[in-house]
DNA sequence: TGTATGATTGTATCATTGTACCAATTGTAT
DNA sequence: ATACAATTGGTACAATGATACAATCATACA
């Protein structure tokens, strides 16, 4: 459970770990049966009240994508069929690319400068065939 | 955090705890991470109402020298020289388009679908100029 | 087995943080 | 005096943190 969490986005914190969750599952990283961290562990983790871990796990409850048993543990729910993954995929998608444009508008970039960057690594993606990591990596 | 206001100046209180703070960011009184005191005290502490501090605040996050955040305190932030945070501006946006490339396609996502979502949404925010939500999101 | 006890889970509630919105006040120009 | 804009204050709210609690599990021991 390896994601950064970012204090000045102005987005809640409960709601960046709600998205960074649905995401992992939605990738395969989080298997249904899995157990998450406790909401100690990952509140110690990412250095937030676990107050905060235990709202975003009730969101995620009510949105059926874990299932939350006091005393037990945290734990990853069985996926919808097919055709529900697919339009859950959708909006995963443009929510991601959202998601994108807040942080990059947020480095102060112009929208033609996104897509010009997009532009060109879809390029080199295409082209080569992998993603490979422009020269360097990543930085807050 | 001590320092007088002069409520004859004719400056208004806010401006004033603006510049007193930018002055001791600049003095090195105040480092980065440093919590600042909550609104609410240094406006008792200040004898005005705790609004007038959070508007300074306020200001004083939009020139990114402090970081607010709801719930949790304001804190000082670090600033590089101009020169280092552009070429680290753009070392990240470039970073940040690849991770992007990378989440979409673990979501299954052609490089076409993923220029076209992209493009859609460049295109709704340069209409209406601002970052809303595209009405999806959030689960099933 | 059965039960007692302590550790570990999530839950409930309230305090503390900053935010949003609008009203009241103040200064100033007409 | 009046009107207007800027500043300041009041109130309600949202996000996060602190604390105490309840449910479950692990362990020891009779």
């Amino acid at each position: 459970m390896n994601f950064e969490l970012d204090f000045r986005s102005g987005i809640p914190i409960y709601v960046q770990v709600v998205e960074h969750i649905r995401h992992m599952v939605l990738r395969g990283d989080l298997e249904p049966g899995d157990q998450l961290p406790t909401v100690r562990s990952l509140a110690l983790d990412l250095r937030v009240n676990f107050n905060t871990i235990a709202r975003a796990y009730r969101l995620l409850d009510e949105a059926g994508i874990i299932s939350t048993q006091q005393g037990r543990g945290t734990y990853i729910l069985s996926l919808p069929p097919p055709e529900v993954t697919d339009e859950l995929r959708r909006k995963s998608l443009r929510s991601l690319v959202h998601q994108h444009l807040l942080d990059a508008s947020r480095l102060g970039a112009a929208p033609e400068e996104i897509l010009k960057l997009l532009q060109e690594q879809v390029d080199h993606w295409k082209q080569t065939g992998s993603l490979d990591n422009p020269e360097n990596d990543k930085q807050s």
